[in-house]
DNA sequence: TATGAATGAGTGTTCATTCAT
DNA sequence: TATGAATGAACACTCATTCAT
């Protein structure tokens, strides 16, 4: 019998932009150019949108200079007007380019038909999010939708509708799937997928706020998490 | 013999100056401070602390204008200066300020000897903390610490040591409290008190980027993860 | 004998190509022209020009954007500069050209051998230009001129040497005519040809100012003006 | 019998302010600075208006530069916006200014009782023009006017109503008054009073755009205007 | 020739900071 | 101390001009 997983583990593929970085600060001696026109619209615009996340991501929206992320982008400053209307505009483009993948994939829960134990896909969705979201590009992501948030109600938002629900959605099929099941006991839980979350969350933010002073073992934490909900509170 | 409590459940007191009026949408049209010239230095001081905490915790701190923080303080520009070095001196001192309460509070767990349930005791700070800092102004202060964090590493460690380091170490504490009196089973929960404020954190920042659209029964939700912590999976 | 009329009273002919479109409101939303591959280079320039002649008119030479002559030309931004230098060699040979058909009518002011009368001529004047410039895309040519001569001393001179100098030379001749034949008494006024004019500018440029809200009846004005230089004061 | 004049022919007096044109270029190498809190705020607004007039004048509205008008202002840059809201509302104050005096001169025609003969009335009036317009900054205000008062029909009517409606209105009340004094005989004149000022007007064009080229005598052509207007066809 | 994406100098505007009063 | 007018560096955005295609 093909065991299908309840939850889609594969690494979350996202454009490898960070290559392009490489260009930054376009040095004034840098030899003739390297043939502009080469690099299609898109690429431009990818080049952008990367360099405007780590400048975002780094300094906020107010503190960040377009100058900066044109530089960055190896790009003149006029051209990020012919992508986007204005600094807001690429803001949330580039919020919504960023959340694009995850929306996917969080879309699609993938709780499969003669699946395994809720357990079994929490610790793989815990694993996963420890490996692929941990210490990368996409918790700093999370942690300027969490700061600028309250500064741009449509982006919070459309974070809210594209990625938030759809989560909260697949967290309480899955807590109603361990309860289903029986692994989990405390039916309450399936009121508050938020609980299910919120260690994770607070992984991204102490590490963004703390990791230098006292790193965390977010892998551990979630296991430990873990045993709560399935009430197996093993002597260590 | 006195029962003295695990916690300290009483009301945090905050700068009465401003009362709860807190909830900071930074108004532009607020009335501009009645009392002027009659207050002193101090109380001028604490005006522009207050304001600024108002400014701040809206807008954020690149985005926040010393000329609105002097008009809500009811004070001229040129005082923000006689007072603080500059923008983010101000920005400093004006967190420390605001932590202070919750620093003497937190510092002081105050779990006494012959004292209750550890249950009873983290039902009280769930409580409390639902009540004092759920739509309140620390509220907003936690937002912004966890916005601005990553821009003031500096502020980050202060808030670190300040607060998060002994309240780490109160939670701790508590875990292991409920442990040794056996209404803990997990024992791995006391390497990771983070897991018992995670549900708090995330409740401020759902409340703060999704109250509108979606609001949340923090106090329920408290329970049920105490539940999950305790064990008792009641069948709700 | 044929009767040569003292001045030529045809309909002064224009491009044709864009007819009495005239009144040069620069629309934004003007279709783009239809036409476009089809047309060679000679019709590219002068779609060019035309479409320059709108927006400069319009919004005079500092606040017009080549772009929308571009668009309005149905040509790329980059095509104008095959046609012309830069933006000022485009205004300035635009003028050039708009002038063109001024300068040849003007030029040859046909005051003929055994004319008419002065006043029947100078009435004929009238009409034509109550009828060919009021109101067309003229009038916007001359304010233009007008409103920029000053920035471009160059323009002035040219416009002066070519249009001015040779309509004040016709109205002499034609003031001399009239006072040769005993219409005109006022013999100085062969000295200030301007004063013939004089009613004619302020028509285009009341107008072009005040029309909107207190219209001028431009050929009745020219009526009693002439009344006044032929002596002829009719009690209406 | 005291004879009033039929119009105020006593000099304009305008603000001063040519003077403080001095101080322009304000060149970065001065004395410690002429403690600039020394001139009070409504000595400021006025230098900065000041600068602005010679400026937009010189160069139009859009050519302008702020920085240019600050440097001439001897000011800085952002001290411009401490009294007006942007370029464009210094553009209108500014010539609201600068028609102050005219308005309220013009509003006031003085055709007293037994004044004297309109032809006097006017020779003065066109005397004081000749004196106290042309070749001064007033016709650079009426040039500027006519210049971008298309792109700004609010300015258009402003100037309308509080310049153009009295000054027409003052003009048929002079004409009126010469035709029934019997002095000017065709009375279709009172219906365009325009045509009174149509010398004028073509005058401080002339001498703007062509000044250079052909330098017109105003003070006789408007004398010979007189002549026509009261049917004096002397013979020179 | 024609194109239009790309450039980057230039300009209006803001705002932290200073300082004469 | 307190004021708030003045400052000027900084930054978002525009647009004439270029140039690879």
């Amino acid at each position: 019998m093909t065991k299908l997983p309840l939850i889609d583990t594969r690494p979350v593929k996202d454009k490898p932009v960070r290559g392009t970085k490489a260009r930054a600060s376009a040095d004034r001696n840098a030899p003739p150019r390297p043939s502009k026109r080469t690099v299609g619209a898109t690429e431009r615009r990818a080049a952008i949108i990367a360099a405007g996340l780590d400048e975002f991501t780094a300094k906020g929206f107010a503190a960040t200079r377009l100058d900066d992320v044109a530089k960055r982008a190896g790009v003149a400053k006029g051209t990020i007007y012919l992508h986007f209307k204005d600094k807001e505009a690429l803001f949330q483009e580039l919020v919504r380019t960023a959340l694009g993948p995850l929306i996917v994939r969080i879309s699609n829960p993938q709780i499969g038909a003669g699946a395994g134990s809720a357990r079994v896909a929490m610790e793989a969705l815990a694993e996963t999010f420890a490996r692929e979201v941990i210490g990368t590009r996409r918790a700093d992501i999370i942690r300027m939708i969490v700061s600028e948030g309250t500064r741009f109600p449509q982006l919070a938002e459309f974070y809210y509708r594209e990625v938030i629900a759809h989560g909260i959605a697949g967290m309480r099929k899955l807590i109603e799937y361990g309860i289903a099941r029986g692994e989990i006991r405390n039916t309450g839980l399936a009121d508050f997928p938020q609980l299910l979350v919120a260690p994770m969350m607070v992984a991204v933010i102490w590490q963004g706020l703390f990791g230098k002073l006292a790193p965390l073992d977010v892998a551990a934490m979630l296991r430990v998490h873990l045993d709560l909900i399935f009430d197996e509170g093993r002597a260590t």
